[in-house]
DNA sequence: CGAGACTGAATGAAGGTTCAGTCAGGGGGG
DNA sequence: CCCCCCTGACTGAACCTTCATTCAGTCTCG
């Protein structure tokens, strides 16, 4: 066996990354298989030899970058103490890894949704993780006296959530692909701080403040 | 002409209708027009009188609801001077009318996003109108010194739209179908306050106060 | 030579769209 | 007043394209 000039996974693995160009490209129900194939510059059949069937590659292909991700979030956050880190950290991840995967970022934002029944799937699995984390990381952060006690865990969870997704999703429908990290800081801005002006602040800080920003160097 | 029972476009609005509930059944891909065709009680051949294509038909009924729900937000927000309160009744509008009819909100959660192609259309008009609106109402919000002033409107308004979006989508995917409206105000809680507890406020408020949520009786 | 990886033309199902026909109403002529 | 024909909305069976999937065969390595 290998006949491919490399090791063993490395046909699957090809066969992997086509999918997510022609999946990002023309969408689940637009792709051919034969386009994955030829991509991959495999013959149709070979396709089956490693998947069982176009629905089987597309959940491969969510599941294991998903997996992933979710894993290496989790090993972040342990290494860290401060609940803000930690949710610094995980979106930083989260918006770098899919800035630097255009056609992965597609794949997760249009096609992770295409249907209940890959929604569901993997909503179940891997992004239920997500937000199981990011409610573990609010949890701490209440019970650390970080975060406000008022908070609905699971609540704040879904807005962090839902805040990151539509960033990414705006930056892939934009034609100009203009930086996502650096929305991290106007975004964590936002999460910490919300949209109000609190009543003692009414009067204090006149001046142009913008680097409120920076938060993560002020206390603790 | 008239055959049917009432005036002139009964049988669109038929047909939309019975869309929206089989697209929002099956999704978009999987719908047959057939089905359609049945559920609105007309020919196959009836849908093409009315719509180009099944992409039109898709096309139409996103379209159509969206606007009315932006012009409605709109008229809405013309009548209140608190950007607080137009938020929140934005939402509480966004969210009621989703939750009285699931289906539309399935269709709108799910088949909105099925390809770059629709995604892109509809993006470009009503939602982004939806967006320009959140953005004018936090911009207002800020220069009317309510909102905080180094909030980057742009980002703030995603952030609102993205929190409500995903508030949505778990209301879809939930098997039990629990009440939206309900999440308005632990929602506005953290757009408004965020998650970190200010500084100023480290020591007040130590009871039990979890009517945070009724800011809107407060100040203003 | 055998085993297994790989090939790609052939297959069969599915389903969007078409279009030749049906039918109900109405208007005009007998 | 009745009949007949015309109009056009409506019908739905058939068409035809488009793929996902299969499998009989080829190739290569050990």
């Amino acid at each position: 066996m290998a006949r491919g000039e490399q090791g063993k996974g490395a046909k699957r693995k090809a066969i992997l990354e086509a999918a997510v160009r022609v999946f990002a490209e023309k969408g689940y129900f637009g792709a051919r298989m034969r386009d994955v194939a030829a991509v991959a510059q495999v013959a149709d059949g070979t396709l089956y030899l490693y998947f069982d069937s176009k629905e089987d590659l597309l959940t491969a292909v969510l599941e294991e970058h998903a997996q992933a991700f979710v894993e290496r979030a989790r090993r972040d956050c342990a290494q860290l103490s401060d609940p803000r880190h930690m949710l610094q950290t995980v979106l930083e991840r989260h918006l770098a890894s899919l800035e630097a995967n255009r056609a992965l970022a597609t794949v997760f934002q249009i096609e992770l949704r295409h249907s209940r029944k890959f929604l569901r799937r993997i909503a179940k699995g891997q992004v239920s993780q997500y937000l199981q984390l990011l409610q573990e990381i609010v949890g701490s952060g209440v019970s650390q006296g970080v975060f406000r006690r008022e908070l609905d865990p699971k609540v704040a969870a879904r807005v962090i959530f839902g805040a990151v997704d539509e960033l990414v999703t705006a930056w892939i429908l934009a034609q100009k692909p203009s930086g996502l990290k650096e929305q991290v800081a106007p975004l964590l801005d936002v999460l910490f701080y919300g949209l109000c002006r609190t009543t003692n602040q009414e009067v204090q800080e006149k001046g142009g403040n913008h680097e409120r920003t920076n938060h993560l160097t002020g206390s603790l």
